[in-house]
Order: structure tokens, then sequence, then C-alpha cells
DNA sequence: CTTGGAAAGTCAACAAGGCTGACATAAACT
DNA sequence: AGTTTATGTCAGCCTTGTTGACTTTCCAAG
């Protein structure tokens, strides 16, 4: 019954249930170390993920509109006009009219923001680091195209519209 | 600057903070697929993935203590209790009183529990089989890698106490 | 120039699922 | 007998998601 993926039994041991139920597990415990430095510092500035995330995609794309977020992070505009209002109101973001359009908001983070993003940031590239390092390039490799199969469509352009190589 | 972590220029590519920044970002979206298919049938029955989390590892390993389940979950009893009694309710989860220590309660999945969890991990199994498809043997394996490397050591012991090879 | 619709913001209400703290019970251990 | 452990439960709070209704601003087409 371990082979019911792999009847022929040569060379699709990768896919059987257990091996896809192991993957399954590896993407839940790994998350959430991933997301574990970020939220103790959050925590100490009484924020949650969803700022982070928020504070991410703007410095990603600094002038970014609430459109554009929106669609990037699947949420609300009301779930994100909540987050983004109190980033707004701490200084974190700040919010402009838009010059072309008066009717959309270009988003843009302060210095403070800023400075917050690199917190987070760094805690959260320092464990990718370190994982990286353990498991080596060709791992790295395999670890992104495995990822970005996993996708939905519509997220993958989002993933592949920015920068690295 | 797109060379701050690798001043040699000599292989480490793959450590620069853009390479980092972006398995940040892969790790985002890919969740959000992830975890795609399994909310939307979830949704059917008026659960969450809180139950999805407490029902697959109940299948995992049969007759697990609550106690453990909250090492593996992570949240607090009454967070996890919260979503036990109603699975117990429904009738998807049967939690009966251990022989050897009364005090512990043994959780298993019921025929309809069981249905419930092969309707769920069918949906991310295909998910994760397309995917692992599209990307090879390969970069599983680095995908693998990666993740383990990732997790906090106390859930990477979870992690490796089941099966698969 | 008016009107239709898109973009954004706001208010209200609600739910899931985290959390803390306090407390109850039963069983096991010392 | 007294303490610790495993579990359950009540109450209350927070974040972050949801829907629905409504307003304001403003671009663009008629």
């Amino acid at each position: 019954m371990a082979d019911a993926q792999d009847p022929a039994g040569q060379g699709l041991l990768f896919l059987t249930d257990e091996q896809l139920r192991k993957g399954a597990e590896a993407m839940f415990f790994a998350y959430r170390g991933f997301t574990a430095d970020p939220d103790r510092i959050l925590e100490k500035y009484g924020y949650g993920r969803a700022h982070h995330r928020a504070i991410h995609f703007i410095r990603r794309s600094p002038g970014t509109t609430v459109n554009n977020l929106l669609a990037i992070l699947g949420v609300t505009k009301q779930s994100l006009n909540r987050v983004l209002r109190t980033l707004i109101e701490d200084g974190l973001v700040e919010s402009r009219i838009g010059a072309r359009d008066k009717r959309e908001r270009n988003l843009f983070l302060t210095e403070s923001g800023t400075a917050l993003e690199h917190e987070l940031s760094s805690a959260q590239r320092a464990r990718l680091r370190a994982a990286f390092l353990e498991a080596g390039p060709d791992a790295v490799s395999g670890f992104r195209k495995v990822l970005e199969a996993m996708m939905d469509p519509e997220l993958r352009r989002h993933y592949n519209r920015t920068g690295g190589t």
C-alpha cells in the first residue's frame, strides 16, 4: 500500500502518499519556524503578522497602491485598512495621494517604518541564511522550484514580478 | 550592494539578501497555495485550519494524548480544547480514557473523522504531488532539506518522529 | 457637464482561533 | 496525606479575518 502511487516501483518513490504527507508536515513545521522570529519582534511593538506582511510588501514595492496590496495579500480591504491605519497613525507608513490618479494612495515606509522592516527582515533572513547554508545551494534551488510549483498561478505572477535572479 | 553577503563573489550568490528575501516570499506565497484547497473543504463543514491540524496529527498518531498534541501544535490547551470539543461532539474524534494512566485521554478518529481526514489530505496531496512532479525528485529532496533546516529544533524532533523514509 | 463606475475609506457587526487567569477533578506519585 | 500532573472548563480579551452598507473622491464616457 506504500506503493499505491508507484505500481511499477521504478523511481517515483518520492510521490508515495507517505512522502507527500511528510512534505505537508515539513511545510507546517517549517512555516512555524519561519514566522517565529518576526513574531517575537512584532510582539514588542504590539503588532501582528498582518502588519509584517504589509510592511514587507510596501518595502518591496515602494509607492504601491492599496489595491495592489490587496491582490498580493488576499484579504479584504477592511482587514487591510485596519492594519494600514495603525501603521500610518504610528508613523511607520506614509500614504500619499496618487499623482496620476488622485483616488489612489501610494504607500511608503517612513524612516521608522524602514527601521522596523529591517529589524524584522534581518531576523527572518538570518533564519533562512542558516537553513540555506546547512542545506547547500542545490537544495536551495530545489526548495525554490517546489515552492513555486505549489503556488496558485495568480500568486506565482506576483512572486515572479520581483527582482532576484 | 547586492553582494553584501558575498564579498568574494565566488559561489555564495544563493545567500545574498535578495535571494533570502525571495526565499521568504516563496514561503509566504507557497503556504497560501498549500492551505488553499483544505481551507475550501473545511469551510463546507464549518471547520477551520485548527480542526485540520488536530485531525491530521490524530491520524498520524492514533491514540495520542492531549498533551502530546499540545506540544506538536504549539497552542494553549484552552485553544486546542475548543477545537477538540467540537470534533468530539460532532463525532469525528473519539476520546478514550487512558488504560495505563487514567488521567490521559487517547484520541482517535472515528469513521467519519477518517473520511474527512481523507478528503482533506487527498486535496493537499494532489497539490503537493503536482508540485513534486513538476519540480522533480532532486528538487523535492532539496525542498525537504531546506524546510527541515528551517524548523525549530524541538519541532524538528516531532517532524522526524514519523515514518517516511 | 452630467452621470456612471472605480478606488478608497469608514462604520458596524460578527466569527475563528489565538491568548491569560482562575478553578475543578481525577489520578498518580512520594 | 499531600503534591504534582493531565485534562477540562469558564470568563474575558485580542488580532485578524469576514460581510454588508454607505460615503467621498475623481476619472472618463456620453
